[in-house]
RNA sequence: GGGUGGUUAGCUCAGUUGGGAGAGCGACGGCCUUACAAGCCGUAGGUCACAGGUUCGACCCCUGUACCACCCA
C-alpha cells in the first residue's frame, strides 16, 4: 500500500468494476423489502453544480445503506428535456451559422436538438459516475423518450377527457425574447432600481386632476380605469367620475376597490388589466376593458395612437414621460427600488400579456395533495417544510401548461378551420372520434408542454406507465424523494397532484428536503455571479487559470468579469488541489444537518480528505500486522481477548447503534461526526496505541496477540462496512485487501450486509477500565506538555491514595500504561511513605505524582497549580451556591442533588490536595 | 406587509424529556515516537444576538426587540 491516499489512482477501476458487474440493479429477491429512489432528473443541457452533488451523494448514501441491509433497491437516473433551455442552446448553434429554427423549419430544427442531445447530453451522466452514484443505468431514462412521450400525451388527453384542463385568454408570464409564456416559477423577482413616474390625469369635466404614480409610464396607453380605495376621504368623492386619459384619447372611470393601498404613491393607481396581474384581477371585478398595446416583441401594437405604434416598450416609455411633460403633466419622478421580474433563462424583463393558453385545473388535484400530507401518507424531512408546501397548495393558481416552443412534448390538440378544438393520441384517433371526414382539415396546436408537466410524471412514467409493468407494481409508490426546498412547488406539488390522480397512490412516503449550497460568503451559487464550484474540479482538483477560464466563459460584461477573476483570485490563489471523490462526498454528510443553507468551505474538504488518509493508514498498519499471520480468520476459537480488544468491540456497538439512528432519520451530518469521532479518536488514537505493547511484547501469549490481531481486523472491516454508504472507493479498495483476514468472502464491499448491533458484546467493565486507563495517561501527557519534559524522556510515575479497584485496574493495563504514557517505573506508594517534590494530577482520588528532580520548572509547576486552584474555586463556588440554596435542594430531583453533593466533595477534596501540593512547592 | 429559518469559540457548524457548553479548521507550545508531518502530544479561546418572563435551575420553554437569509405579496 502506499504511504498516502491516491483517490484518483483507484476510483475509476471501481467504478467501472461495479457497473459492469451489473451491482447497481436490483436484487429482484421477491422476498425483500423494496427501497426505491428517482433521481430528481437534472436538466440534460446542463452540467452538475454543487447542489446537484450534494442531493445525489445523499440519495447514494440511502441507496447503498439499504441495498447492504438487505433490501430491494433501485435508484433509478434520467435527466429531462429542458424545453427552453435545450431549445436555446441549439437556437444559439444554429444564429452562429447564420441561420434559425424559422429557416430550418420545426421538424429539421427537432431533429438538430435531438443530434446535440447525443452528443452532449453524457456530460452529467459521467459527472454522476465520478461521484461514485450507484445507479441503475439500464433502466436510464429521459422526458422525451417514446414510451415516456407515451404517459405524457396519456396523461393530457385523460386530464381533458376529465375536464381538468382547459385553453383561455388569459394573462401569463411572456418572454418577449424567447417568445414564450413561462410558469411564475421561471419569473425571477429581483430588486433593482427604477423611479415612480407622477402623473397628472385630468378628469373629464375638467374641474381638476388626480396623480397617479406609476413604475411603468409606457402601460398608460393601456389604462382602463384609475382607482382608490373606497374609504379614501381625500377621493372617495371622485368614484364613478371619469378621467380624459392623455395621449390616449379615451375616457375611463374612476373606481373604488380596497385594493389599493391609499399609503403608496398618491392613493391612485392606474389601473391597465392587460398588462400587469393584480390589475387585471380587479379589471376582471369591475368588468374593466382590457387593452393589449404590446405585441409578441414587446413593442406597441396598432392598439395605440400613431406616434406609439411600432415602439420598442423602453422607447415608448421615455417618449411617454416626455411627452406627458410637454403637456404639463408630469409632476414629479421619485427615485423607486421595485422588484423586477426577469426570465430566468432570457434574463429580460418579462411582460405579463394576454394570450390563449392551455391550463391544468388545480383546485382538486391540490386538495388531494394537500391531504395525502395532512394523514401522514406523505411526510416532510424536516417536518416544517411541510408548511410551505402547504401555504403554496392551498393558495394554488391554475397552472399554464403550453410554452410555444418547438422542443418538448407537442400537445395533443388538433383544430379544424372554425377553431373547434379536438383532442386525442393521435389525429386518426381525434377523426374517428368525432367521425371527421378526410374533408375536414385539421391542424395540430403548435404549443409543447411545459417541461414540468412531464417530469410530474417522473415517479410511475419511468416505470412504464400506461403500461401496468411488473417494475411499477413492485416499486411504486418509491420510498423517498430527496430534493432543495426551491422546487417543492415547482415538481413536488405536481408529481404529488399528477401521481395521486393517475395512480390514485403518493408518489413517495418521504420528502427529504436538504440545503441549499451556499459559497463561502453565504451567497448562492450561481454562473453570473462566477462563483459555481464543478463537484469534479474537487475531486480532480483545477490550477487557477482553468478555473478562472472556466468561470468567465461566456461572459459579456466586463466589469463583472474582472469582479469574478478578483474574488475567484482570492479565494483559490492556487487553484484547488485534488481531494478525491471520498472526502468530497464525506465534506457534503458533514454538513447536511437540518440549516437552510449548506456553506461550502474548501476548508473542510481538506480535513476529510486527511480522514481518509487516516483510514488508509490504519488500515496499513492493521494489514502488516496480520498479513501472514494469525488473526482468526478461519473463525478458530483459540484466542483470548484483552481488555482494550473488549472495550474497542463494545465502543464499535455504539457507533453501529448511533450511526444507523442518524442514517434513518436522514442526519447524515451526526453520522458522518458519529463514524469520524470513532475511527479517530478511539479507534487510530487509542486502540491502535494499544495493540502495540501487544503485538510487540516478547511476553504475551500467542493467543492474546492472536485476540488483539483478530480484534485489529474484524473492528477495521466492520469500519469499512460501516464507511461505505458515505465513502464507497476507499472503503472498497481496503475491503478487498482485509476481507479474507476478516474471515469473510464475496467479490464487492457493496453487497455485504450493514453491520448490525450486537448487544451482548456491550462491555461496561472495559468501557471503564479503558476509560480509566485514558484518563491516567492523559494526565501524565498533561504534566509532560506542561512541564516541557520532551516526549523522548522516560518519566517515573508514583500513585498515591488509590482505591483498591485503581489498584487492581493498574495490576491490569501496567504494560499499557508504561508504553503510552513513556514511563521509567510505576510505584504504589504505601500509606504513610515519604514522596518526593512532584507534579501532580489526579483520576478521581487516585493522585499522579511524576517527580520532579531534574525535570520540572518549580515556577511552571506553581503557576500550573495556582491556575487549576482558580479553576476548581470557580466551579466549588457555583456548586455551593447551588446547594445552599433551599429551594434548590427541596425541589430538583434527588438524584440531580446527590450528584451535585457528591460532585461537590470531589472537587473540594482535589482542590485540597492541589493546594497542599503548593504549599510544598513554596516551602522549598 | 405576511410567513419560515437562523444568530453558540477567530471561521464553518453540532448541541431535546431544562441540571457538567462541544467538533472540525485556524491559533499557540512541544515532537520526524518502527501506520500516518495529509501525522502525534498538549494548551488557549465562548455574557450561547439583546431584553424580559416561567422555573430551585434556561443555549434549550414563553413574550418582545434587533440583525441576517429565504419564500410569498
Amino acid at each position: 500500500m502506499d504511504k498516502t491516499y491516491q483517490p484518483q489512482s483507484i476510483e475509476q477501476q471501481w467504478y467501472k468494476t461495479w457497473e459492469e458487474n451489473g451491482y447497481f440493479k436490483p436484487s429482484d429477491d421477491p422476498e425483500a423489502k423494496t427501497y426505491c429512489i428517482m433521481i430528481p432528473p437534472p436538466n440534460v443541457t446542463g452540467s452538475l453544480h454543487m447542489g446537484h452533488g450534494f442531493g445525489d451523494s445523499i440519495m447514494d448514501a440511502l441507496i447503498r445503506y439499504h441495498r447492504m441491509c438487505g433490501d430491494n433497491t433501485l435508484w433509478q437516473v434520467g435527466t429531462d428535456h429542458s424545453g427552453i433551455a435545450a431549445q436555446m442552446v441549439v437556437e444559439r448553434q444554429l444564429a452562429a451559422e447564420s441561420t434559425d429554427r424559422h429557416q430550418l423549419g420545426r421538424e429539421k430544427f427537432v431533429e438538430r436538438v435531438w443530434q446535440w442531445k447525443r452528443e452532449s447530453g453524457g456530460n452529467i451522466t459521467r459527472q454522476l459516475r465520478r461521484l461514485g452514484a450507484s445507479l441503475d443505468w439500464s433502466r436510464e431514462r429521459f422526458t422525451m423518450d417514446e414510451g415516456f412521450c407515451e404517459a405524457v400525451q396519456e396523461v393530457f388527453v385523460r386530464l381533458y377527457e376529465d375536464n381538468l384542463i382547459y385553453r383561455r385568454k388569459r394573462l401569463v408570464n411572456w418572454d418577449p425574447k424567447l417568445h414564450t409564456a413561462i410558469s411564475d416559477l421561471e419569473v425571477l423577482s429581483e430588486e433593482e432600481q427604477g423611479s415612480l413616474w407622477y402623473f397628472r390625469y385630468p378628469l373629464a369635466d375638467n374641474s381638476g386632476h388626480l396623480t397617479v404614480a406609476t413604475t411603468r409610464p409606457e402601460t398608460m396607453l393601456g389604462d382602463s380605469a384609475v382607482a382608490v380605495h373606497p374609504e379614501d376621504e381625500r377621493y372617495k368623492h371622485l368614484i364613478g367620475q371619469c378621467i380624459q386619459l392623455p395621449l390616449a384619447g379615451r375616457e375611463i372611470p374612476i373606481i373604488g376597490d380596497d385594493y389599493v393601498d391609499p399609503e403608496f404613491g398618491t392613493g391612485c393607481v392606474k389601473i391597465t388589466p392587460a398588462h400587469d396581474f393584480n390589475d387585471y384581477e380587479m379589471g376582471r371585478r369591475h368588468n374593466l376593458e382590457m387593452i393589449n398595446i404590446l405585441d409578441a416583441n414587446a413593442h406597441l401594437n396598432s392598439a395605440v395612437a400613431a406616434p406609439y405604434r411600432g415602439m420598442e416598450r423602453f422607447a415608448a416609455r421615455e417618449k411617454i414621460v416626455q411627452d406627458l411633460d410637454a403637456l404639463g403633466l408630469l409632476e414629479k419622478i421619485e427615485p423607486h427600488t421595485l422588484k423586477v421580474p426577469r426570465g430566468d433563462r432570457s434574463g429580460v424583463v418579462i411582460e405579463p400579456w394576454l394570450t390563449d393558453q392551455w391550463y391544468v385545473k388545480t383546485q382538486s388535484l391540490a386538495e388531494e395533495a394537500i391531504r395525502a400530507v395532512e394523514d401522514g401518507r406523505v411526510n416532510f424531512v424536516p417536518n416544517n417544510y411541510q408548511n410551505m408546501y402547504f401555504s403554496w397548495m392551498r393558495d394554488i393558481q391554475d397552472w399554464c401548461i403550453s410554452r410555444q416552443l418547438w422542443w418538448g412534448h407537442r400537445i395533443p390538440a388538433w383544430y379544424d378551420a372554425n377553431g373547434a378544438i379536438y383532442v386525442g393520441r393521435s389525429e386518426a384517433e381525434v377523426r374517428k372520434k368525432h367521425a371527421l371526414g378526410s374533408d375536414v382539415s385539421l391542424r395540430q396546436d403548435e404549443d409543447v408542454l411545459d417541461t414540468w408537466f412531464s417530469s410530474g410524471l417522473w415517479t410511475f412514467g419511468t416505470l412504464g406507465w400506461p403500461q401496468q409493468t411488473p417494475e411499477l407494481g413492485m416499486f411504486h409508490p418509491t420510498s423517498v424523494l430527496v430534493t432543495g426546498f426551491d422546487i417543492i412547488f415547482f415538481w413536488v406539488a405536481r408529481m404529488m397532484m399528477l401521481t395521486l390522480y393517475f395512480k390514485k397512490e403518493v408518489p413517495f412516503s418521504t420528502v427529504y428536503v436538504h440545503g441549499l449550497v451556499v459559497d463561502s460568503q453565504g451567497r448562492k451559487m450561481s454562473k453570473s455571479k462566477g462563483n459555481v464550484l464543478d463537484p469534479i474540479d474537487l475531486i480532480d482538483g483545477i490550477d487557477l487559470e482553468s478555473l478562472l477560464q472556466k468561470r468567465t466563459a461566456g461572459m459579456m460584461l466586463p466589469q463583472l468579469r474582472d469582479k469574478i477573476v478578483k474574488q475567484t483570485r482570492k479565494e483559490f490563489p492556487l487553484g484547488i488541489e485534488a481531494y478525491g471523490t471520498d472526502a468530497l462526498r464525506y465534506t457534503y454528510y458533514s454538513l447536511a444537518s437540518t440549516g437552510r443553507e449548506v456553506r461550502f468551505d474548501v476548508g473542510r474538504i481538506e480535513g476529510f480528505r486527511n480522514f481518509c488518509n487516516k483510514l488508509w493508514n490504519a488500515s496499513r498498519y492493521v494489514l502488516q500486522n496480520c498479513e501472514g499471520q494469525e488473526c482468526g480468520q478461519d473463525d478458530d476459537k483459540d484466542y483470548t481477548l484483552s481488555i482494550a480488544d473488549r472495550w474497542i468491540v463494545s465502543a464499535l456497538q455504539r457507533t453501529k447503534q448511533s450511526l444507523r439512528e442518524a442514517i434513518d432519520s436522514y442526519r447524515f451530518d451526526l453520522a458522518s461526526q458519529v463514524l469520524y469521532d470513532f475511527v479517530w479518536s478511539e479507534y487510530c488514537n487509542w486502540y491502535l496505541e494499544l495493540s502495540k505493547p501487544v503485538l510487540w511484547s516478547e511476553t504475551a501469549s500467542s493467543a492474546v496477540k492472536k485476540g488483539t490481531r483478530r480484534t485489529l481486523i474484524r473492528v477495521l472491516e466492520t469500519i469499512l462496512r460501516l464507511a461505505h454508504p458515505l465513502m464507497p472507493y476507499i472503503t472498497e479498495e481496503i475491503w478487498q485487501r482485509v476481507k479474507t483476514l476478516a474471515g469473510r468472502n464475496g467479490d464487492t464491499i457493496m453487497l455485504q450486509a450493514y453491520p448490525e448491533v450486537s448487544v451482548d458484546k456491550l462491555d461496561s467493565d472495559a468501557e471503564a477500565a479503558i476509560s480509566w486507563v485514558k484518563e491516567v495517561i492523559e494526565g501524565v501527557r498533561t504534566i509532560r506538555g506542561e512541564m516541557n519534559i520532551s516526549p523522548a524522556k522516560k518519566i517515573p510515575l508514583i500513585l498515591r491514595n488509590g482505591t483498591a479497584e485503581d489498584q487492581k485496574l493498574l495490576d491490569q493495563t501496567r504494560t499499557l500504561l508504561s508504553k503510552l504514557a513513556g514511563l521509567e517505573s510505576m510505584v504504589w506508594l504505601k500509606a504513610g511513605e515519604a514522596v518526593p517534590v512532584s507534579s501532580t494530577a489526579f483520576v478521581g482520588n487516585l493522585e499522579l505524582l511524576v517527580p520532579m528532580a531534574g525535570l520540572i520548572d518549580v515556577q511552571a509547576e506553581s503557576a500550573r497549580l495556582e491556575k487549576e486552584i482558580n479553576r476548581l474555586s470557580k466551579e466549588l463556588d457555583r456548586l455551593s451556591g447551588k446547594l445552599n440554596n433551599p429551594k434548590f435542594v427541596a425541589k430538583a430531583p434527588l438524584e440531580v442533588v446527590t450528584k451535585e453533593r457528591n460532585k461537590l466533595t470531589e472537587l473540594a477534596t482535589a482542590q485540597g490536595r492541589f493546594q497542599q501540593q503548593l504549599k510544598t512547592l513554596k516551602a522549598l
